[in-house]
DNA sequence: CGCTCTCGTTTAACTAAGTTAAGGAGTGTC
DNA sequence: GACACTCCTTAACTTAGTTAAACGAGAGCG
């Protein structure tokens, strides 16, 4: 494995260290061990570590669109927000720390950004303007990033610090609803389908009763 | 300034660290220097970079609630929410990489936890379950986190990176709709207030009618 | 064949940052 | 006066990002 070594390599590694390890685990030698080299080596390849996280964010995002892409096309720009949410959550939680490390990502990769323009189409054949689409898809990645950067650090953080019979400890005997909001709390799939839905009905009272018929200009 | 460092002071310095340079900047040795002592004396207030981390995101929070119940109550649980969304992002905005540095920290200071529970008490009031209220909030956090996350790091980027000219030349012209999304894209304020509006919506709409107070939808 | 040039890498080294060990100055207490 | 406790210092270690300089292998070429 010491031969060879690409630009396109490194990113693997280093997104394979980060599965494997956690984002702190991700060092420069680190990634350069498993490619079987030095760790000046890498920066033949990358000018330095921001640019190697820039380049696993776009990667994350092309898998993302990738996803979604080879999904069959939903019967509507609702069906379509779905697939997006789930694709962008089941991505992120493929990856250790991957809200965290991959929110917020500048997309400027041209391949990821042309790949939108067919979901868009869609959404303008179905009579919702650009602006209107374009939110709506704002809105939901903004809730999907929020929900698994909980997700994740709920799931990674030292589990008796947040364990019910802690919580309530802690809390004490004054706050009997405060102790009860935090059994209610279920469990990451069932939340996230049922949020999403919220959210999606609110896009959908936003874009009108049925967003099939078409919809006067933008702005509103 | 020598003399009497606490707990409480090294956290202080270090928010003020943090939005006078950035969480970057935001070194042991970058904090003790502003408390005019050298690096280990942190060590005797603090465990560990990772336990000051914790407090500031603990005070972040602390702050939150204060603004929260130092606010008159609103009408209803819907402008409740909409104070909760409004106090969270500014608190958030207030810091440099504040979204990223302090969602996900988990709640655990009881005093924290015990502020909400005049709060949850105003939800069952209105006829809403404690699960519905926690659910909501839960909701309009996340859509809060994502939103600022985005925000900030397009604050911050490069201008060059994402400037309208730059991206548009990047998606050339195979790509219309992608390319118009662009454009229609808001400043932040107003993007946050109608892309809020439709999280509530979607919530009232999720616990119906006799839950919803007696007020019009927001949006037109 | 031998020269040179470039590519991709190595070794060595620097700097910054988190952290620990050990000790010392001040302040109180028996 | 000696002990003890608190809070801080100096010195030093370790890990990580990064740079500089050199080195070997292969390609083109006379």
């Amino acid at each position: 494995m010491a031969k060879g070594v690409t630009r396109d390599g490194v990113v693997a590694a280093a997104l394979a260290v980060l599965d494997e390890h956690g984002i702190e685990a991700v060092t420069v030698r680190a990634v350069a061990a498993r490619l079987g080299v030095q760790a000046p080596a890498l920066y033949y390849h990358v000018r330095n570590k921001q640019d190697l996280l820039d380049e696993m964010g776009t990667e994350i995002n092309r898998r993302v669109v990738r996803a979604l892409t080879g999904r069959p096309a939903g019967a509507s720009w609702h069906d379509d927000l779905i697939s997006y949410a789930h694709a962008l959550r089941t991505e992120y939680l493929a990856h250790r720390d991957g809200a965290r490390t991959f929110s917020g990502t500048l997309i400027t990769d041209a391949e990821v950004l042309k790949a939108q323009e067919p979901w868009l189409r869609r959404w303008t054949a179905a009579g919702v303007s650009v602006a209107h689409a374009a939110d709506a898809t704002d809105l939901v990645t903004a809730f999907v990033v929020g929900f698994v950067i909980e997700e994740q650090e709920r799931a990674q953080s030292d589990p008796a610090r947040y364990a019910p019979d802690e919580r309530d400890r802690r809390i004490g005997a004054g706050a009997p609803l405060v102790a009860e909001s935090g059994h209610a709390r279920q469990d990451g799939e069932s939340r996230f389908e049922r949020q999403l839905g919220v959210v999606i009905a609110g896009i959908a009272a936003r874009l009108g009763p049925a967003a099939a018929p078409p919809r006067l200009r933008d702005r509103a």
